[in-house]
DNA sequence: GCAGAAAACGAACGTTCGTGCTAATCTAGT
DNA sequence: ACTAGATTAGCACGAACGTTCGTTTTCTGC
């Protein structure tokens, strides 16, 4: 029973960053047996249809997300310096190796949204974690005092996430070289418009 | 000569609504065929290739935003009216029935960003485009003294951009009811950062 | 109203898609 | 070393993909 797991998590690994590129869709049995030299059938006994595939992959993502951002910079000091690793830790996030079409979850959003199913529902709860994660690190600033208490927790979540989205359309799309610089511009004026008063 | 371009402007038309669900690659010949109860040999015919048909409902989509979005805001007045005419009918667009599955351009954003091709560079022209339209328009609002010189257009429209994003993505993916209400407070935000003080 | 052009059709092509079977091969526990 | 069970391969399937072809229907200009 050990092969196997072995040969699963080898192939979610390349799904993966598959996805990234194609979306989870374009993740096709074939293409991806092909990348790995297993045989279309052989994959596919693992998963027992592209929907658990799917999930799969989504999962496994979430995985390496939380290991690669969220909890380094849990590790960090609240405030400020959490919010800062968290967003950092994002931006390379998108730009990982593993993932060479770009942030995995944008792909799937977009892909997704319009698409009803067990997939849509995991990456929606995928979601909602991820900005409940950004509320709650604002909150905590807002308690310790770093933050005025007017600042509105989801609303900051969901200004990051806009900020992020707006890079990936830079620098994915079009390519622009200031894409980085631009984000966290607008992450700075985002923090600087939560700051306490001093 | 007549009835041939009435038919193909019908069937961007129907294609430009089911690209905003499944995307440009999505656009199927067999299921447009269908949708249309046409054949689709009789369809294929009025374009020669997918590819050529992918540009055209990019085209189309094109011409429908300059109608309804641009086109009208360059009609208010410089400064903060024209740019909160051009947030407000980005908004409603993104929403309009012709586009159930939401803003065509930030389906094939994602879909396009990694993959080369004609139609990927036609629509990096668009989107460059339109952000240089909301650049220019702050930069005009800058010369009328309605806002502060330090603001700077282009990552002004990039930031515009990521509200929008984030506001399809809330409504979208997540189905925020107060989808709306964010994307319009974060762009106030972003005004009020630009607006001169008096 | 007729001739010629334009438009739509129906059938077929070679591929690729996801998904089943059955058989062969490999691995682990004894 | 042997065997039970897990893992992979081989092959086939029906459906859908974009595209081509030759034919038929439907327009349009005179």
């Amino acid at each position: 029973m050990r092969k196997g797991d072995l040969t699963r998590q080898a192939i979610l690994a390349r799904a993966t960053g598959l996805a990234s590129k194609a979306g989870l869709e374009g993740v096709t049995i074939g293409a991806l047996a092909a990348e790995l030299e297993l045989s279309k059938s052989g994959l596919f006994a693992h998963f027992h249809s592209k929907e658990a595939l799917q999930l799969q992959v989504l999962e496994h993502a979430a995985a390496q997300f939380v290991e690669h951002v969220i909890r380094p910079a849990l590790a960090e000091p609240r405030g400020e310096p959490r919010l800062r690793a968290l967003f950092e830790r994002w931006l390379d996030w998108s730009q990982s190796s593993p993932l060479p079409g770009g942030c995995l979850f944008v792909q799937a959003s977009v892909e997704l949204d319009d698409r009803p199913g067990s997939v849509r529902e995991h990456l929606v709860g995928i979601q909602r974690q991820w900005l409940g994660v950004i509320a709650t690190s604002l909150q905590k600033g807002v308690e310790a005092g770093a933050f005025h208490d007017r600042a509105d927790p989801e609303q900051f979540a969901h200004d990051v996430y806009g900020v992020m989205l707006a890079y990936h359309h830079a620098s994915r799309l079009l390519r622009d070289p200031q894409a980085e610089t631009r984000a966290r511009r607008a992450f700075e004026t985002l923090l600087s418009g939560a700051r306490a008063a001093h």
